[in-house]
DNA sequence: CTGAAAGCGCTTACAG
DNA sequence: CTGAAAGCGCTTACAG
């Protein structure tokens, strides 16, 4: 047992009392500025080791109130009837700037139309412009996006991803889920359901397909899982570039037709309500049925037994993380921040009450 | 749109200045302490209304710093071999601790054996003699946590129960999941996995079945989903207050014997590792196996394909928000704490990676 | 290279 | 009932 001494003085001040100098020495040693001389700063450092002294960050940020704002830009698409999905990290992102408004920080939104790259670029010139001091983004086109990328890098400001990821560029972190799993998982969900001789298929709807990172993983993962352990012999599959309900309904009514054994059918994204609006109105709820996000139309359907299961990551969360992390960094200048992957949630009618935000 | 004067000032000077009045008597409205005429106290909630003030919680924590210690303590089950759920817990308590140390909060640890009632009471006892500021229990045996309960509603301590809940007692809020959810959900999660002409089986393995709140509440659910979308006689039960493994194996490969149909068994706590035991003992992993608790041991069976599903409920959240929501309340005073319902995660072999605490 | 002083926004004795 | 002063632990000009 070591004698403690009566310590009315603490932190910084025991520090300065101890190594026989100011608030100020000890002030520039902690925060690693210029201007003090190696001997005091080793003598300074020693003192912190041995108290294992940890700063107030409360009295820190007090201080550093009178500074000017952080400015972080958060790079997102926008809410459409199309895109409901995004209100979803919006409002995780909202939530993070009303926790940390009062730390001095400020978030500045960019908002851009999934459909029109320039609109994208657009929003990336000005964010390049503006200079904030930390960046949030949702990589939806990789060119524009590598561009702020690089730009951030050169300029050392901390550039985090969600949603998406584009590796081997100097980013943060990334914030979302790993979507090769998503689609493994979905795989393995088919194989518990699926009934002796029966098929299951693999629907995509979206405009572009071919160059939707998101879906080609998810694609990726489910057929893997098959290759593993079902066969392709039992997977029918359908692309939709036409996203209209009409255009969908008639593809899947001949294909039904064509391949009656079909028992179970995953749709890689939230456009699931498609098919279950076309399931419900053939009156073949027992087909089961497998999609994503935790949107109210799809949750309809959920609780009606038309969707089976919803896959969901965690969107507000992602959009709460990825301010907090550039926060964290910022303010706390906290170490390596690592890659933050969100879990895949399981939602079924059963539980999906207790997944609400 | 308002002219916004030259605000060099703000917060509770601001109020001061324009309500002249000293610093103190701001203080003394905005905290509601007595002392003050009525008059003043009018005029200055006028103007604290008018702009719209919030205090700054950083500077009031920091304030208060000098001020006592707050001293939360926490009851819960010691961490044995036999319980090693209960790390989880602990380790979320011990992250919030961490991080609200700072703020002049200590967290103080009563340990129980579970299967020790008296040891119980005399935690509670303790707990009581020391009067801490705040109080998070496991209220495994129910007498003796409502003693502590009413001891905490008469001194007006916030109590916040964790884990399972005894409702209709006085206290701040619950924090854990919806037993008889779990429970429905396991019906659910059978019903998609039961092939033509299966049978399912229920089984409960506890020192005490009939007392444990946790168990016959899964129950409750599952039956009900079995009464609902199934019927009971596709379902064998097993209850074993023995839980040694000999005894567990011995009753399982009788009943098999006698129900040679049974292609899922539904263990309704995280003892389903015995069960996993035996199946891989029998090479029977073809057998759907359901279960509870991201433990180790239960882990390396889903990895190898024995159990098939995990219903986890977040421990480590558990006890992290348990004390949060102590630590909220005392020194934020946030108002009226919300009861918060954990999610019932379905964990497969293909999702576990991203449950990791 | 170093120190003394003032300030961040709030709270608390203490004195009247 | 009210005010002036000191303090929470840290940071920042400013002066030397």
């Amino acid at each position: 047992m070591e004698g403690k001494e009566d310590n009315s003085l603490s932190g910084v001040k025991e520090i300065a009392r101890r190594a026989n100098v100011s608030l100020g020495t000890v002030d520039r040693v902690i925060n690693n500025r210029a201007g003090v001389a190696v001997k005091t700063r080793n003598r300074v450092n020693a003192i912190i080791e041995e108290l294992n002294y940890q700063p107030n960050v409360l009295a820190r940020r007090l201080a550093l109130t009178s500074r000017g704002t952080l400015r972080l830009a958060v790079l997102l698409p926008d809410i459409s009837e199309e895109t409901e999905y995004w209100k979803a990290p919006l409002e995780g992102i909202n939530k993070a700037d009303l926790e940390i408004r009062q730390y001095g920080v400020q978030v500045e939104h960019y908002f851009f139309d999934q459909n029109v790259q320039s609109g994208f670029a657009q929003q990336v010139n000005r964010i390049m412009e503006n200079t904030p001091d930390g960046v949030l983004i949702t990589p939806t086109f990789e060119k524009e996006s590598i561009v702020l990328m690089k730009f951030c890098k050169k300029k050392k400001i901390p550039c985090v991803l969600m949603n998406s990821d584009i590796p081997d560029q100097q980013r943060l972190c990334y914030i979302g889920p790993e979507l090769f799993d998503s689609g493994y998982l979905s795989g393995q969900l088919v194989h518990y359901c699926l009934k002796d001789g029966q098929k299951a298929m693999i629907v995509n709807i979206a405009r572009e397909i071919e160059s939707n990172v998101a879906i080609l993983r998810k694609e990726d993962g489910f057929l893997a899982y098959f290759r593993e352990k079902l066969s392709e012999d039992q997977l029918v599959h359908l692309n939709m570039t036409d996203t209209g309900y009409a255009a969908v309904a008639g593809r899947l009514t001949a294909l039904l037709e064509e391949h009656k054994q079909i028992g179970i059918i995953y749709v890689t994204n939230s456009r699931v309500s498609l098919v279950a609006q076309w399931l419900e109105s053939i009156g073949r709820s027992d087909i089961v049925l497998i999609g994503y996000d935790y949107l109210d139309k799809n949750l309809d359907y959920l609780k009606r037994g038309v969707i089976d299961f919803l896959l969901c990551e965690k969107p507000q969360e992602q959009g709460y993380r990825g301010v907090m992390s550039l926060f964290q960094y910022l303010v706390f200048s906290t170490t390596v921040q690592d890659d933050y992957l969100i879990p895949i949630d399981i939602v079924t009618s059963a539980n999906y009450r207790y997944y609400r935000n």
